[in-house]
DNA sequence: AACCCTACCAACCGCAAATCT
DNA sequence: TAGATTTGCGGTTGGTAGGGT
């Protein structure tokens, strides 16, 4: 049913060249951001929507940090991980000029890591060591099983019916502090 | 110097939600 | 209201840089 997002002409696919990185950002900087399906077109690049999308929001954004990540930061991530599970847009939402995609690569390729050395379970937070058995429990709001009657907030930190196992995740880490709202990063010792 | 292995990160893919007609 | 289209998200992959042998 649904036509494939690149389905016309031939699309460039793979790294972004200087020039079009330079299109891109010059179109943008003068229509704004948004209708990523036509932006191809009309900035003269031969990409689809959805690659530019992705190559502005986690590239070419002005606003963007880049860089290691810090201590706090990574406390951070970790503490938002234990309630929102993989939402990464979620978590990178409150990491100012961090993008989803940079704060999930970081946390597959180091914190994850970290976590399990510290004799954590990266997927559910517990301490122990059956790792890799129970399904990461935020991998959307929705899930088939759970029609959304009750409607959320915007901000599921504030929404404490939004998380399944947000209780259990308390009683895993008793020494999280799982307020529902994030302050400044203060480091947890697991 | 050449090869292999590992870690990292940019980008793609498929799906679901949101929006439009 | 239903179907079509667009947008956004999360999982995964592929290229490559760097270190070790």
């Amino acid at each position: 049913m649904r036509k494939p997002c690149c389905e016309k002409k031939k699309t460039n696919k793979g790294a972004w060249s200087k020039p079009e990185d330079e299109k891109l950002t010059q179109y943008i900087q003068k229509h704004g951001e948004g209708s990523w399906r036509s932006i191809p077109q009309a900035a003269g690049l031969h990409r689809c929507g959805k690659s530019c999308r992705l190559r502005w929001v986690n590239y070419l954004r002005p606003d963007l940090k880049r860089g290691s990540f810090g201590e706090d930061e990574e406390d951070l991530i970790i503490k938002l991980h234990a309630l929102l599970g993989n939402r990464w847009s979620l978590i990178a939402g409150r990491l100012p000029g961090r993008t989803d995609n940079e704060v999930k690569n970081y946390w597959n390729t180091h914190l994850k890591r970290k976590l399990i050395q510290m004799g954590v379970d990266p997927n559910n937070h517990r301490i122990g060591h059956n790792f890799g058995h129970t399904k990461s429990f935020g991998s959307r709001i929705n899930t088939n099983d759970q029609p959304s009657e009750n409607s959320h907030s915007d901000d599921p930190l504030l929404d404490s019916t939004s998380e399944p196992e947000s209780n259990t995740s308390c009683s895993a880490l008793p020494d999280l502090n799982l307020d529902l709202t994030i302050g400044l990063p203060i480091s947890f010792g697991y």
